[in-house]
Formats: structure tokens, sequence, C-alpha cells
DNA sequence: AAGTGGTCTAGACCACAAA
DNA sequence: TTGTGGTCTAGACCACTTG
């Protein structure tokens, strides 16, 4: 990435082996000696040739895996992944009235970027639903001005043609609970919310942010612990303004990107 | 985070022990019996209490640590998190036009939310400049129609109250490279090339992703590899619509997370 | 000086995927 | 069946922080 800032003192001493490792198949990745795809020498060998235990070259395998530079399958070898198919969910600044939520957006055509891997399906699944508990539960509380207990919550995973693609936790009034219901129906909650129960739903406010996988997010997206997520959360609300529901979205940073579109003349930068 | 699908089969056999492991202390903080600051155990202590050998009991507490559940400080202890303390970068809704960068944000006593620990300054400082190099510098080339032979390149970080905050990368035509020389003077880029070169600025499109620390960025911004950023990049113009610069930010999830206020009543959504 | 985390070894056995 | 990665041990020594 920075490139200019390779020669460290990485290479010195006091540099942690593994370190040292890493290092080096970074820099033989990046210089494209080694190309996506490519197949990595076995770790018995690996460790052989860097004169270290297999432990310790693990230990530097392990690190690229968590940068996304090389990805571990188990009982077939190591790979050097390929520059990330990111899908873009795009919206256009100011003309996001006429924009939908993430959801339908993925149905929408001209709202996705055209990837070697065009999007065709998008399916929501519930994976869990009940009374809301935990420290969300309060955020999620003050996001909608609904008392806790009156909270209700809903577990998804949306699937992007058959590949577990994004993790949605939904909290809402229990009054809405029939929603849970109407997911299979619709195909998404969006829309079981709009469609389903009749709101007419909008933006209140979106926000963006990134977290390390738990094991809950990493068992759902079948990614390890730790893969670095984009969180997109917000609250939705009726047309009259009041919020039906908070949502918090978590996706692999690598495979899609939001993109904001500032389509008429450019704005100006204050001072 | 996902609190009705914990009881697994983590718990049972098969199960790694220092999953078992990271698993139970997990869960010990997400229900306060371990408080945020609380200091653990030493790792001797609970690689005996849990019956495994130190390197066992440590796998576990570093997926902790990527998790953000814990902070482990050399030669003195490990700690559970306290929740994250995010200054909110705000954006309203569309009345973008009003609204400065994030550099800028980063002045705006109404662009930034009031935190435990409000933003008081904010610097950047130049790591490193010349020419663009590198996978990147072919994207840079295509979003702002500049042969990559011509492109410069500025490697920064803010430092947010005298903390090193995001890292950034920007690139442009070398033609203004002289902005380099500037930035001391105006403190942050963006006004570097505002005042230092009179363009008026304004954007084209922002974009937000997701991805795992590499060497550079985790020394930059003082975070173990592998720590989840966020990435928000985007192309700047003049005030003729013409690109002046790309611009790549990356930022600590736990430190900061971009907000878009629909501050009218709320749009529909499509579908 | 004492206590804590950071790194490393040599060897073993297990789990999974592909042939 | 073979080859690959996944987990674990027992012990050692090093590096950093604090008193």
């Amino acid at each position: 990435m920075n490139d200019r800032r390779s020669a460290h003192v990485r290479t010195g001493a006091g540099v942690p082996a593994y370190r040292r490792i890493a290092t080096a198949l970074w820099e033989q990745i990046q210089s494209g000696e080694l190309a996506p795809g490519a197949r990595l020498p076995n770790e018995a060998e690996l460790a052989a040739r860097f004169g270290v235990t297999r432990l310790t070259l693990r230990q530097a395998v392990i690190e690229l895996q968590r940068l996304g530079a090389v990805e571990i399958r188990r009982g077939v070898g190591t790979f050097v992944m390929s520059p990330p198919d990111l899908v873009e969910i795009v919206a256009s600044v100011p003309s996001l009235r006429q924009e939908s939520d993430a959801t339908a957006d993925a149905f929408d055509e001209q709202a996705l970027h055209r990837s070697a891997r065009p999007v065709r399906t998008v399916d929501e699944l519930i994976l869990g639903s009940g009374a809301a508990t935990g420290p969300l539960a309060d955020e999620a509380s003050a996001h909608l001005g609904v008392p806790a207990e009156r909270l209700h919550r809903l577990d998804t995973v949306m699937v992007r043609d058959g590949r577990r693609w994004i993790a949605n936790s939904y909290w809402f009034d229990e009054r809405w609970a029939a929603v849970d219901g109407l997911v299979a129906e619709h195909a998404l909650v969006v829309r079981a919310f709009a469609d389903g129960l009749g709101l007419q739903l909008g933006y209140l406010w979106r926000a963006f942010s990134a977290i390390g996988a738990d094991f809950d997010d990493a068992e759902t997206l079948g990614v390890p612990t730790g893969t670095a997520l984009l969180v997109r959360d917000g609250v939705s609300a009726d047309d009259t303004g009041r919020p039906v529901f908070y949502v918090r979205r978590r996706l692999r940073g690598d495979e899609a990107k939001f993109v904001l579109r500032y389509d008429t003349e450019p704005m100006r930068v204050e001072g």
C-alpha cells in the first residue's frame, strides 16, 4: 500500500522471525512474484526454507490471512488472494430521495456496479428472533424511543447468489413482531415491512464503521474471527417521520463497498 | 452481539480448547462479569485455570484482542476494553452542499458529535511523498483521468489531540506537487489545496469499505496488524467538476464513524 | 528486581479435502 | 490413502513496564 515506506527496520535485528517472514512473503505478493491464485509451498517446506518451526511459520501465514493477502484452505493449501470483486452499492446525492435501502438496492440493476460476478439474486433468511437483550438493545431503545422491554429483535442473513453476504440485526417495537412471518414471503425484511405491513419506509440516518468479526458474525458469514467487517447501521422511519426500526448490517469489507455519488456540480469545501 | 444464538456447539466436544476458552471469557465480558477496564489474571494463571499451556491460552486471548474485547499491554497485563468512544463525523443529507470534507469536519464544532473526549485539534503530518507506484496508482489514474506516470502521491497521518488518528493517501497530478510544501502551513492537505493553491474543492463521490490493517497502516496507527479499519475513499474536484485528487483514508473502526443525517422528511423506499 | 506479555522450539496427533 | 492445514504440549528465553 504505502509503497515508498517499504524499506523498514523490519528486516533488521530485533524483528521477530514470524514478522520477518510475513513481510518477505507480503512483498513477494505485492510485487507480483507470487501472483493472485498462486499456491504457496506447504507449511513444512516453508518452515524449512525460512529455518523456523512450523508453528512460527504459521504465525506469519495467519498474519497474512488477516491482511486479506492469502486464503488458507484446510486440507488443500494456502493461496494468494485475488483482488476483491467488490459489489458497489451506489446511492446518488443529493438525489437520495429516489434511493432505496441497501436491501432493495441489491435488486436494483442500476444501483449495483457491474462486477466480474454480477448480482442476480438476494434473499434474506431469518436466523433468530425474540426479545431484545444485550448492550445494543439499549442503543436501539434510545434510537427508537421505545422501552427496551418492548423491543423485538430479528437476526437475519442476506444471501447473494447463494453466498452468505450480509449479517443483519433489526430492533423494533414488538407490535410489529408479525413481520417475522412475512419475511419468507417477501424475500427481504424491508419489503416485509413495506408490502406486508403497508409501512412507507425512509431513512432518518445511516452510519458507517468497522469492526472485527465476533464469534457469531464469523460463523454467520463464514469468515475467520476478527475479519474486518464494514458496519452500516441506521434508523428507518415511516412517512410521518416516526422511527420504525434500527438496523445494523455487517458485511465483509472485501465483498462490497458503499458509494455515494454527487451527481450535480461539486460542493464547496468550507474553510 | 447475537444474544439468542449463544448456546452453541461451541461448548461441546470437537471444539478447540482455545476457542472454548475465548468463548468463555467473551461471555464473561458480555455479561459484565468482567467489567470494562478490569484486569484479567496473568496468562500463566489463566492457563493453569483452564488446564492448558500458556501458548494455547494466549491463542484465546489474542482472538479476543482481535475482536476488540480486550487490550493487551506488554509488561503490564490484559484488560477488558471499554466501549469505544466513537467520534461521529456527521454530514447532513440532502443539505450536503454545506458540508465540508472530513478533514475540515474535524475542526467543525457542529459536525463532530460530543463524545466523552471531545475533539480539540487535528493536524496532518506528511509521512512521505513522491511518484505514485503500486496497484492503487492505476486505480487513482483511472479515477482522475491522469496517466500513472504523471501521478504524485502523498502519504499523511492526521493527529487528533496528539493521537494518531487517520492514515491518508492522496494521488494527484504532479503539477500540484507544490502542496507538499504547503501542508505544514495550512495544517491540513485539503486546506493546502484550497487556501494554498486557491482551488475550490468539492466531492465527486465518496465510498466506504473495510480492511484489515496492513503492516504500514498498523505501524502508522499504532494498532496490531489485521485490526479492522474503516476505509473512506473518494475523488474531489474543482468548481468546474474536474477531478483534483483521489484520497483514501484509513481509520480505526472503534475510533470514529461516519454518519449521514437525513434532516428533512424521510425518503420513500422503492419496491 | 519482579512481574507481565512476546517469541520460539521439537515433536506429536488430529481433521479435512482430494485423488 | 495421501497431503494439507489445525491444534496442542512442556519448557525455555527474551523484552517491556513498573516499582
